[in-house]
DNA sequence: ACAACCTATGAAATCGATTGCAGAAATCGA
DNA sequence: TCGATTTCTGCAATCGATTTCATAGGTTGT
């Protein structure tokens, strides 16, 4: 591979001018310019990135954390960060963390060591944060996706309150109004604002909340198709189901279908991301839908806009969610 | 950030001996090697890769491009790379190439300034590959996987061949006669194997093959989708479908759906991937499954065994396929 | 004509680690 | 005891770019 000197020696110039030329400086004689640019192309020279990081103390990469890839929401995620990166000349490292807290602090190390310019972060836990702290104050632009903590760090996450409210909404206006709520872990802040936009759809409704179908800390696909089950032997009459993810909502159909009944017709089933496969499903599932790309492109420019030093205007991007319809929801059965 | 000199001035000794002790070369008095440790363990120091990098001609990063990672095949591949990757103390860079043949070689230059210690490519296109042969000339470690090219590169790939003939043998077994065919590009090496595998087993069943139920160039779930409708339009029988993924199976099974038909009573469904989705489909989808997270971590070895100049026994690695038992096969039905 | 000011360029320092070479100190052998 | 060998350490070069500083030569203004 041919070095910024070997150009310099073909164009009868100093190493100094030869960078000049590259960096777009200022003063080069035009003549000389010309030469250089020749010597470079007829070298194939292309600037090494490690030298040129070392020298600014920045290497123009983007570190992305992530829970899991295996999740779709977060390739859809990756893709707007990727995207946005690649515009402006960076490079992203995507470090997937396992679900796993320790993971997310040692890569967030390693990447420090490597001089990442700045971090997206998905974080595992919101509740250990410490790690995301030491990083803050550690002057490398950090920007949080999906998940947020409790502190002013720039942030990028959906409107999660406004989608159990619509998701709810949506079910109350085609009739329901025995809505069992099918969710995970309320100490995650995503879990707990939807399962409040829930109460407050109810609430504005006048219904009644009713413990008995509101089932927590439900994890996944079994985690949804266990929950119905639960849901069924209460004989407790419940005409549709509000799941905080696809998953479980798939999880849950499959409960429903088991059990010789059909969605719509005896129970409707509403979800929450919009992942591809909520399309695919038979029927497909209705659902409130999560911006995942936009999310990703969002994180990205605020992460880039802080690296040069501008200020977001808001520490708090909060984005917006829609109902998406499909065939899993419609009135509920008149036997009610 | 404290450095490695720092360190040295903390100790009162010269960097070169700090240094020694870090990369545990021999010759280091215990005495000092414990003053440089405590120096290091006080100050906090941590190596800085990108001076170390550009010392060693060698960064510890992977560089992973993959076609899209919006296809769940490719995440679980990607995390199949990365915890191998991460065993072996490298880094991984992902980069999703859009399906673009464009943007993978561009890709492939920036990482190649990067220096970038080795490649794992799953190319997006198997007909230009001029780019991968001069990536091959120009020494650096070069892996391909799941699309493989036809010149001697490393390469981590599914047994196909044995795929398409298992499935069809799977439905054969069943009882079924009129399988019909729903696959992909046949330019493709994986899509024209899965279709020869097909082709022979019906062969060795003495099955006739009908041209009139293959249908090839099909593409996601919308064109399974169409496949089927045509497939059922012509009046031609057939009891079952083999796709040469699960996104096409569950298009078809959708088409079967929409019209009247069930599955498995009417027509039986075969899917080729096992991705998280087969599992959660309705019925759960019957599928050859491919060993995407082993062919990762195959492939990361491999690339890492090339880095470190080991040479693999063999230049293809055929990966195995196996039939997953769910529940959209079962014996045809009476009235064929 | 002379000071003041540009323009264009090169020499050399710098980023932060690793490593070849040389030499000091310690150990060994006879 | 003296030379030979081994063990340990430091100096300085190196990786490949960028950037500060100095300067030669040219231009401008008065």
């Amino acid at each position: 591979m041919p070095t910024l000197k070997d150009v310099a020696k073909l164009a009868g110039v100093s190493t100094s001018t030869a960078s000049r030329v590259l960096t777009g400086a200022a003063n080069v004689n035009e003549a000389t310019k010309a030469r250089v640019m020749e010597a470079i192309e007829k070298l194939g020279y292309q600037t090494n990135f490690v030298a040129k990081s070392l020298r600014q103390r920045r290497t123009g990469t983007l570190a992305l954390l992530i829970p899991n890839i295996r999740n779709p929401f977060y390739s859809i995620v990756t893709k707007g960060v990727t995207a946005v990166a690649k515009q402006h000349g960076y490079t992203v490292i995507l470090a997937d963390c396992d679900d796993d807290l320790q993971h997310e602090v040692e890569t967030i190390n390693r990447l420090k060591n490597r001089w990442v310019d700045g971090f997206i972060i998905a974080t595992t836990s919101e509740k250990n944060y410490d790690h995301l702290l030491a990083l803050q104050d550690s002057k490398i632009p950090l920007v949080l996706l999906v998940r947020k903590i409790d502190r002013e760090i720039t942030s990028v996450v959906v409107d999660d309150y406004r989608g159990g409210y619509l998701g709810t909404e949506y079910l109350l206006q085609k009739g329901h109004r025995r809505i069992a709520f099918i969710g995970g872990d309320l100490n995650l802040s995503f879990n707990r604002n939807r399962y409040l936009g829930y109460l407050k759809a109810l609430k504005d409704w006048g219904v009644e909340k009713d413990e008995e179908i509101i089932i927590t800390r439900i994890i996944g696909h079994e985690g949804g198709y266990q929950a119905v089950n639960e849901l069924l032997l209460l004989e407790k009459k419940f005409t549709a189901v509000l799941c905080t993810n696809d998953i479980k909502a798939l999880g849950a159909m499959r409960a429903i279908y088991d059990a010789g009944l059909s969605v719509p017709r005896d129970i409707s089933v509403m979800g929450f991301d919009n992942l591809d496969l909520s399309a695919l499903s038979i029927p497909a599932l209705t659902t409130v839908a999560q911006p995942a790309y936009e999310m990703g492109e969002e994180a990205a420019q605020r992460v880039i806009d802080l690296i040069n030093n501008i200020k977001p205007p808001n520490l708090i991007k909060l984005m917006d969610v829609s109902v998406v319809e499909r065939d899993t929801v419609t009135v509920p059965p008149v036997y009610l």
